[in-house]
DNA sequence: AGTAACGTTAACGTTAACGTAAGGTCTTCC
DNA sequence: GGAAGACCTTACGTTAACGTTAACGTTACT
């Protein structure tokens, strides 16, 4: 070891980060600006991420990938409106978590609709394939 | 029935179903632009759709809430490129939705993933809100 | 201590997915 | 048949989520 390398305590450069989770740096410093995370800095101002800040933006990622917009993130994680108190913000929080709970729940029935959906129009193309081969050479 | 009302050949207006599907006549439009619907015209080049158009449009609607973008979408369902030969096409079309359909196992359990993220969020902050609460009132 | 590789902010550019406004056409209903 | 209301196209505006320079500071290595 080193020096600054403790197992538990594991850190990463902004670069490091956007490699293991394939965006850009570009990415997690704008999430940062949105107020979406907030890594401590070196004396000389880089950003350091702990594994907890890795599994915010693993978080923040997987919202993404359901189409919630980082607005609606940053609500649901409670880092939104940090100038009104913080009692209020948190019950806010908890309040708009739930609701997305609920959607998530809905989300699942969904996905499962649409993979039927899917699963149908493939059916017809494979059947409109076959109708084409048999045109083809009979 | 008065004259064109037919139960299996139900059609509607563009106002119609946006606002079935809570969704604005544009955004229809521009989906049809994009190549994802076509629907039949009156003689006075007004849209009409059918039953079948209003399922494609949930089945967009659907690809949309998941984060697809609408060309991927163009292309799962089949009606991109429309300008090569339709065999080709088709093969290419159901390569994409066999991908994306392994996509969509992929995010079932993303899903869940998400949930749990945020029960664990939510369990945090309420376990905040009693310390708070602790504070304020011992 | 020099320098390559990486980091920082600031500011402008880009793209997808519509919104909106203008000006004209259809349909419907009296 | 004429006015209201819905529909049409065209075109420019807007917003979110970054990408892309530019101009400069920091770290790591030799």
């Amino acid at each position: 070891m080193t020096s600054q390398e403790n197992r538990t305590k594991q850190t990463f450069t902004i670069s490091q980060l956007a490699a293991q989770l394939d965006i850009s740096p570009r990415a997690i410093r704008f999430y940062e600006e949105k107020g979406l995370i907030s890594p401590r800095r070196t004396p000389g101002n880089q950003r350091i991420y702990t594994a907890k800040d890795r599994a915010r933006l693993k978080l923040i990622l997987r919202g993404k990938r359901f189409g919630f917009s980082l607005d609606e993130i940053a609500e649901m994680i409670g880092m939104a409106d940090t100038d009104v108190d913080e009692v209020a913000q948190i019950e806010k929080s908890l309040a708009y978590g739930r609701r997305k709970l609920e959607e998530i729940r809905d989300r699942m029935r969904d996905l499962i609709l649409l993979e039927q959906d899917l699963l149908a129009v493939q059916k017809k193309l494979e059947k409109r394939l076959e109708e084409l081969k048999r045109e083809g050479k009979p």
